[in-house]
DNA sequence: GATCAAATGTTATGATATAACATATTAATA
DNA sequence: TATTAATATGTTATATCATAACATTTGATC
């Protein structure tokens, strides 16, 4: 079992005190191994992307990656940001929060699962909070009216711990 | 007791067989009591967003609302269009679908509540099929890291009973 | 090394949303 | 009923987010 599993396994790190530059060493190895395992291919664009939304403490915007891409010397057309993204995201290593037009390295690449995001309207950090499986809630009335459902956003909007006590700016 | 409680309280209303009509007729005429308890103001051109919304069957993007509004004489720029979705969104009569970046009539506009969409992929048909209360996991959590919820995004996407029966396209 | 599929380069445009400021309407009050 | 303040609307311009379409290059396979 990987040292790292335990931690990993807490929900919410982006709220949390942690090794950040450990954790997006590791989930950046994670997605290289992967991508070998599947047959993918991380191009460096794509691992580009990765890294920079690894790095990133916050969600970014496809504009706000393209712009990075720009500063290392790739191309800035907007088709190289959402190209990158879009395989990204196909391939579970990055989600897409639909509140806030932005994206945000996945931490639990591996599992398939469906994630839940915490928004913090202050300090715009994002936890992913997944559970392994879909909202039960959501399951139920699914089953109830018979619909099928193939993707779920969940994404709550508010404050985090540390900004609520840090009180109103 | 309204007659029309026990219909009210189905969920998914949108995917089932009812008359539409007067199900449109009784929400508009509830709207218009809400905004006079409340002392809102239901403007021509917030009732007209309202009526548009509450006709389709299918939810609709700012910009068909937009030129629908041009269709009945009123002026059309963006701002008229998102200001009126902006009223009627914060006092309860219009959800954000952010999945689709449209907007649909509530079906319950009396009850504050965490509303759950189900956004059909093939007919583009939403039900909301809320629940009074928000979801339990995500209370509990946003509970466990401190964080708390202002606003929840509920929405899967899939294929309606409708759409699965009658097969792929 | 010919062929095909996948990925990237590039231009242009589409779709969604808001800033900013002027004007008009309504409500409250002097 | 004038004065004022608050709310809503009119209008121009622009910001932000995303994709269509087509040319070119790269990588894998035969
Ligand atoms: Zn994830
Ligand atoms: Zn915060
Ligand atoms: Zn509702
Ligand atoms: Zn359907």
């Amino acid at each position: 079992m990987s040292p790292r599993k335990a931690e990993s396994d807490l929900p919410a790190q982006a709220f949390r005190q942690h090794d950040h530059g450990e954790c997006a060493r590791s989930l950046m190895s994670a997605a290289h191994d992967l991508c070998t395992e599947r047959g993918l291919r991380l191009t460096p664009v794509r691992e580009k992307v990765l890294e920079l939304l690894l790095k990133s403490h916050a969600p970014l915007g496809a504009y706000a990656i393209l712009s990075e891409l720009a500063d290392s010397g790739f191309r800035a057309q907007p088709p190289v940001a959402y190209r990158a993204l879009d395989f990204l995201v196909e391939n579970g290593f990055v989600h897409r929060i639909e509140k806030i037009n932005a994206f945000v390295a996945c931490n639990q690449p591996r599992d398939g699962h469906s994630p839940v995001f915490m928004i913090c309207s202050d300090c715009q950090q994002v936890a992913e909070t997944s559970a392994k499986t879909q909202s039960p809630t959501l399951d139920r009335t699914a089953r109830k009216i018979g619909f099928d459902i193939q993707h779920t956003v969940v994404e709550a909007q508010g404050l985090c711990a540390q900004c609520r006590e840090r009180g109103p700016q």
